[in-house]
DNA sequence: GCGCTTCTGACTAAGAAGGTCAAGAAAGTC
DNA sequence: GACTTTCTTGACCTTCTTAGTCAGAAGCGC
């Protein structure tokens, strides 16, 4: 239940592409402006690049690139990229466990938590992040005084 | 992003003391009616019992109860109990994060995250789950067919 | 005091998290 | 073609977490 640095990297470093209008970014631009450890923030372009969300090319004027328009790409593409299934319990998908007994009911909870993650991260594009207009959804629930509290 | 075996065994475990109505229950009873490793449990349990959510007796008709009604117990407590905060970023909670640049707005999106996900687990007891009867905004997310569709 | 059961700490093996290092391959420039 | 820049890849490292197991201590009921 938790964000790891590693997804934390690849959104901040996927919004930086998405920002960018001319041509591609060099992968220490990309680590200077998110202040993110060069070495590990390539192993993750590379992942991303796998997984068909960037683009790269070498040489002198090389760099990275989105490979699609930032406003079709969401956040959930790039966590899963890297974090792989969102909300997986005991590394499977909860349509897959069976509970028996008096916890038969905790599939339905578990299926509602990852609706619920779901309906932030794949409706939020990098095209919304970058200028910060969240989807009214969103910027309802970021809004409440109670999300921010501490518990 | 994902549950761990922990936290799973843990709600279970709870649910099953949620509904008992007699007396203490064993670990060894707990452990297989879920199918959970006895030794494994065991330390669960006494987690939380650390954290108050759970209370117990040794000896020859010891075992364990919880320390609260079961309607005032959430899934998000004993997830907390054995897992710590829920949705926090590297380590860090999202509401102390600042991001620079195009990343900005971030903070938002992880804080609607978070809520989404509170929005679930502090929202389901464990009455609740061991009745059926969970909360209406919660049964209507599971009722979703895209819901229980992989991704 | 005896048997039962929880409590606690120590240990382990595997994997992930969060990196670093160094060599290689491709592309552009001169 | 030489040189430089930049991505690409694999190997390695340290620390923490996950998912347990084992052995013994301590408390409870009779």
């Amino acid at each position: 239940m938790r964000v790891s640095a590693k997804a934390d990297y690849a959104v901040r470093a996927a919004a930086e592409l998405a920002a960018a209008k001319d041509g591609p970014i060099k992968g220490e631009q990309l680590a200077d402006s998110q202040d993110i450890p060069l070495q590990f923030l390539e192993h993750i372009l590379l992942e991303l690049k796998h997984h068909g969300i960037v683009r790269a090319r070498r040489g002198a004027k090389g760099g990275y690139w989105l490979a699609k328009p930032a406003d079709t790409v969401t956040i959930a593409d790039v966590v899963r990229a890297v974090e792989g299934p969102i909300a997986h319990v005991q590394s499977a998908p909860p349509e897959s466990i069976e509970y028996r007994g008096n916890a038969e009911h905790l599939q339905e909870v578990w299926i509602a938590v990852r609706a619920n993650l779901r309906a932030v991260l794949e409706h939020v594009t990098l095209a919304d992040l970058v200028s910060g207009e969240l989807p009214a959804a969103i910027r309802v629930l970021a809004a409440e005084p109670d999300a921010w509290a501490p518990r």
